[in-house]
DNA sequence: ATTACTAATATACGAGTAC
DNA sequence: TGTACTCGTATATTAGTAA
């Protein structure tokens, strides 16, 4: 699996009581709950539903304002992004499988993406939306040509949106990041997303792809090493 | 919260390896699995891995075939179920506020949930949870076609719960309220709810709905007449 | 009313082992 | 290899209590 992120260091236990405050606060939003309602819906004792929700403020998926008849609570970036991670698995088991296969070969490249990838503006949103922060930079790779004509199928699968943004001395347009599988004799990489820029005009036979690790050492890849791709799997 | 079925008899961390065993075998096929592979993809010992299997199959959300090196196992329809309302929570936090467009006729059967609207046991809870004291009688839609499949979209929709009670003689379930707007020739109608028994097995084909007054007074509808209901708007 | 501590008890875990 | 026992130990839970 890999990702060693706060959210590891919480049990499904956690992850459930988590799950409930986000059912009432939203993702955004705050809400009062006391350790005893809490405990309640979650089958438990309020001393339970206490130290679940010390141990979420703990991991940092959780933010709380204890004040004398109870607390206020909201789910933090982190946490959203730990209860998307969830999500994405349920996704994956109950929605229809819109896969699209293509083949290609890893190439030169590392360095464009790069820069962009590691920018605040998007690295937040890699954060909340796709449930991990890539490493900064991004495998090319090469389609073959009778990939070309499947990557039109990628507009079907459900991609996820990266908004366009802007500092103070230019703009930086939106993406989309479509959840795929990467394939390569070193083995599967479950967690990768094909990020493709929404506007510009990009070359149309590479495919930008990003992780939570860097997939070079992760699947020990040579350059022009064969690769498949399943998009949307 | 209540629904003692066989999924609430086991606890987060054996729903999580159910999922897991979901992610390879999918909701239908099987998969082999061995308990030392499973446990390293739980972060967990084989033990852990063997002990959960076990108790996922006790529940009855699990089926096994032990062989001599390994086991094949499947999800059931149990473990599916119980793997959707895991998933149903998550939309509900991640989606937007979907809404469901309806279509159907008017159809006869104004009787039947007369008698149970009228109980006080549930008209305390629609004065209280809906807002309004609800005319003690039910609008039937027979649906359209298309619109059976689309139904199942409604799970997403957020209702309002009714609880279950008792009284001397006998239990009266729960059931969920979805509300809605309803469209005729006549008019709009917004204040509408849909009502869903939550466990007995009632007619899909069918959608009763309520509101505060007579609606065929109210919308002048005739028997047959076609309708749009807006569950969610 | 709350939250959260302490301490007794129940449960879960994993090493070792049998088959 | 595999599953699934037993059993000593670690962790989780909850009643009681303090603030």
């Amino acid at each position: 699996m890999s990702g060693t992120t706060a959210a590891d260091a919480v049990g499904h236990d956690e992850l459930a009581t988590l799950r409930v405050v986000a059912l009432d606060s939203g993702l955004t939003g705050e809400v009062k709950v006391s350790c005893a309602g809490l405990g309640e819906r979650l089958d438990a004792s309020s001393q339970t539903a206490s130290r679940r929700l010390q141990r979420l403020d703990d991991a940092g998926l959780l933010a709380r304002e204890v004040t004398g008849d109870g607390q206020w609570v909201t789910v933090t970036d982190a946490g959203e992004a730990a209860l998307r991670r969830e999500y994405e698995q349920y996704r994956r088991i109950f929605e229809e499988p819109t896969s699209v296969e293509l083949r290609g070969h890893v190439t030169s490249g590392m360095g464009e993406g790069r820069h962009y990838i590691s920018l605040p503006g998007y690295m937040e949103q890699f954060r909340d939306r796709l449930g991990y922060e890539p490493f900064p930079g991004t495998l090319n790779v090469e389609l073959a040509e009778e990939s070309l004509r499947r990557r039109a199928g990628m507009e079907a699968v459900e991609a996820v949106a990266i908004d366009g943004w802007q500092d103070e001395d230019r703009t930086f347009g939106p993406a989309s990041c479509y959840p795929a599988t990467l394939v390569a004799d070193g083995g599967r990489y479950e967690t990768v997303h094909a990020i493709v820029p929404e506007r510009t005009h990009h070359d149309e036979s590479q495919l930008e792809l990003i992780a939570p690790d860097r997939l070079r050492d992760a699947l020990e890849l040579e350059d022009d090493e064969e690769l498949e791709v399943h998009v949307g799997a």
